[in-house]
RNA sequence: CGGGGCGUGGCGCAGCCUGGUAGCGCGCACGCUUGGGGUGCGUGAGGUCGCCGGUUCAAAUCCGGCCGCCCCGACCA
């Protein structure tokens, strides 16, 4: 393509509602621009790296055994009823009626579309197992939409969902998509991690995100500096030690009260007794789904993880009660809580099994207890496992490993689904028996705008965006430094046709624009390959070859220009 | 939803406190100039100052309401 004929604005100032390098860039390279929160039009030179992507993308599904098909992006409500979604998804689903004031929907995800049409097409045990998938925009109305093409509200994914008859051969496709998407990342580029995540609103019983490892994630990850273990820390276990054994002989100092006036948090009451913030237990009151009030305890140097309370708890959400309803529940200010002598169900953290020597809220105010002997003096409900990983943490698969911590984005996640969906919308199969059997399910989703976004923040320098070949709008750039010049637009042009005859993704810079302007608007826009014709250069008969990521300039004869630049291709997409 | 910030030519901003002619840089158009990292000079076009209402002789400026956008938090495949 021609520079002068492709829509490609570039910007001189970065636009003041940008937050990180891949929003900033992409909006300064001509990429995107906001239409509205979390809502953007894809100019040319995006929609290229959108469709590289893709194309990988569908060719790694196809290779892996998936068909391609698709979905209406608005459904009835009806369907969403059936799964119970339309009630548990909230404000996040975008509703709308028709005419006709029938409630409809726009698809942030594909689960009852999808097991709507297996159900009505599917019969026999035959015609399974079955992996489709779709490429699609999908709209969720975020809370906050933010940060670009990385959490926008209307974005473009490619979701796969697979269809089986047994645990196993779900489980078996789990693992072939699991390879498949490490081919996908891989191929275009990324440095990135699979790790065990929570199931979230999708529902279902084992999951792993595959994480683009950059500065500006919004998740938290940790991986084991020894094992192949990584997860998401929503997830991530937490080994428990077993209490020290006891000595008896020991004489353990009784409890007592002591007089921390004003002092309500952790950090105050430490520095106000002198004592590190491990020797506190924290008491948390959180409010459930279903209105009932219990105290978490944890460390006082560590924090609840609130998704595996809720999950011990067996409930939807939990949150933070605020301190009306915790001092109606109690009798007490927020700040001076504790589990002795409690009146609301306890569960602990196992970080506090065992504590001796802790101190906590006292349930009166200005008040704590000290040298509390948690096996004496209180027996919560339940132990389990309820705090947040943290970095220096024992792994817990491998003996002597510790975790790390780094940040991610999410670009693409593998469920096991299990039968929740086809079971609650009467999708099932006849076996060899003639039974019917609900049918087992997987859910493959890859976040192919945010893929964009995470190329960008994972490949940048202070000029601007470096695009890994595989995922480039274009391979090379053409840039002859004077277009007036006969010599060197003519040397442009052929270069442009020979490399195009060559099967080489190729623009030529054909703008009547200053070097400067041009080389600037080169490394703006990224492309990974350039080749400079200027006339001192093509005097004495070569071009020059810069890549974009080294900036390494290497002079090519005029007539090698095109073998040389398809070489370099091959090599790069080999390796 | 809670807290904070912002809304003035296409983009980035000043002006607002202390009411009276709407300004700067970039970009854009034209001319000359320059021609290997955003060339220089000149001329010019382009703005209901987010919207609605109020105060006032007079509102970008003061007051009220609303809308939009950004950040932090809650939320989230």
């Amino acid at each position: 393509m021609r520079w002068s004929k492709t829509l490609i604005p570039t910007l001189k100032e970065v636009p003041a509602d940008a937050e990180v390098i891949s929003h900033k860039l992409l909006v300064r390279a001509g990429y995107i621009r906001q239409i509205s929160r979390g809502i953007y039009d894809y100019f040319p030179l995006a929609l290229k790296v959108i469709r590289k992507i893709e194309t990988i993308v569908r060719q790694e599904m196809d290779r892996a055994g998936a068909q391609e098909l698709l979905l209406p992006i608005s459904s009835p409500a009806e369907l969403w009823q059936e799964s119970g979604r339309w009630e548990y998804y909230g404000k996040e689903l975008l509703r709308f009626k028709d005419r006709h004031e029938r409630d409809f929907c726009l698809g942030p995800t594909h689960e009852e579309l999808i097991t709507d049409l297996v159900r009505r097409s599917v019969r026999s045990y035959r015609e399974l197992p079955i992996n489709l998938y779709q490429v699609q925009t999908k709209f969720r109305d975020e809370v906050r939409p933010r940060f670009g093409l990385m959490r926008g509200r209307e974005f473009i994914m490619k979701d796969a969902y697979s269809f089986h008859t047994t645990v196993e051969d779900c489980r078996r496709e789990y693992d072939n998509m699991y390879q498949a998407y490490k081919r996908i990342f891989t191929r275009c580029g990324l440095s990135f991690r699979p790790v065990e995540a929570d199931t979230g609103a999708i529902g279902g019983s084992l999951s792993h995100e595959f994480q683009v490892l950059a500065e500006s994630g919004e998740d938290a990850i940790v991986s084991c500096d020894q094992c192949e273990y990584a997860a998401n820390v929503e997830k991530a276990e937490v080994k428990g030690k077993p209490p020290a054994a006891r000595d008896i002989s020991e004489e353990l100092p009784k409890l007592e009260k002591v007089a921390t006036p004003g002092k309500k948090t952790v950090p105050e009451v430490a520095e106000f007794l002198k004592l590190g913030a491990n020797k506190f237990i924290k008491t948390l009151v959180y409010k459930t789904d279903s209105g009932d009030l219990i105290a978490a305890l944890v460390r006082g140097d560590h924090e609840i993880n609130e998704l595996k309370l809720r999950t011990m708890l067996g409930c939807r959400e939990v949150t933070l009660a605020d301190e009306a309803a915790v001092t109606a529940a109690t009798g007490v200010v927020t700040g001076y809580i504790g589990p002795i002598g409690l009146s609301l169900r306890v569960v602990a953290d196992l970080s506090v099994h065992g504590m001796r020597g802790a101190v906590t809220g006292a349930n009166e105010a200005n008040t704590h207890y000290v040298d509390i002997d948690q096996e004496r003096d209180f027996t919560p409900s339940a132990f389990a496992d309820l705090r947040l990983a943290v970095a220096g943490d024992p792994c817990p698969r491998c003996e002597s490993g510790k975790l790390q911590s780094h940040r991610g984005i999410e670009v693409g996640q593998v469920f096991y689904l299990g039968t929740k969906y086809s079971e609650k919308m009467g999708a099932t199969y006849l076996d060899a028996e003639g039974r019917e059997q609900p049918i087992e399910m997987g859910c493959y989703g890859i976040g192919i705008s945010r893929m964009v976004a995470a190329a960008v923040e994972q490949n940048n320098d202070a000029n601007g965006i470096i695009w890994p070949l595989a995922i480039a709008p274009f391979q090379v750039l053409v840039l002859p430094i004077n277009y007036k010049e006969d010599k060197l637009r003519d040397a442009g042009e052929k270069l442009y046709r020979d490399l195009q005859r060559a099967g080489v993704e190729v623009l030529l810079d054909d703008r009547d624009e200053r070097a400067g302007v041009k080389f600037k608007d080169a490394d703006l826009v990224g492309i990974p390959l350039r080749v400079t014709i200027g006339a001192k250069g093509l005097d004495k008969g070569f071009f020059e070859l810069r890549s974009r990521r080294d900036g390494k300039t290497e002079e090519v004869p005029v007539g090698e220009a095109v073998k040389v630049i398809t070489e370099k291709i091959a090599q790069a997409v080999q390796g």
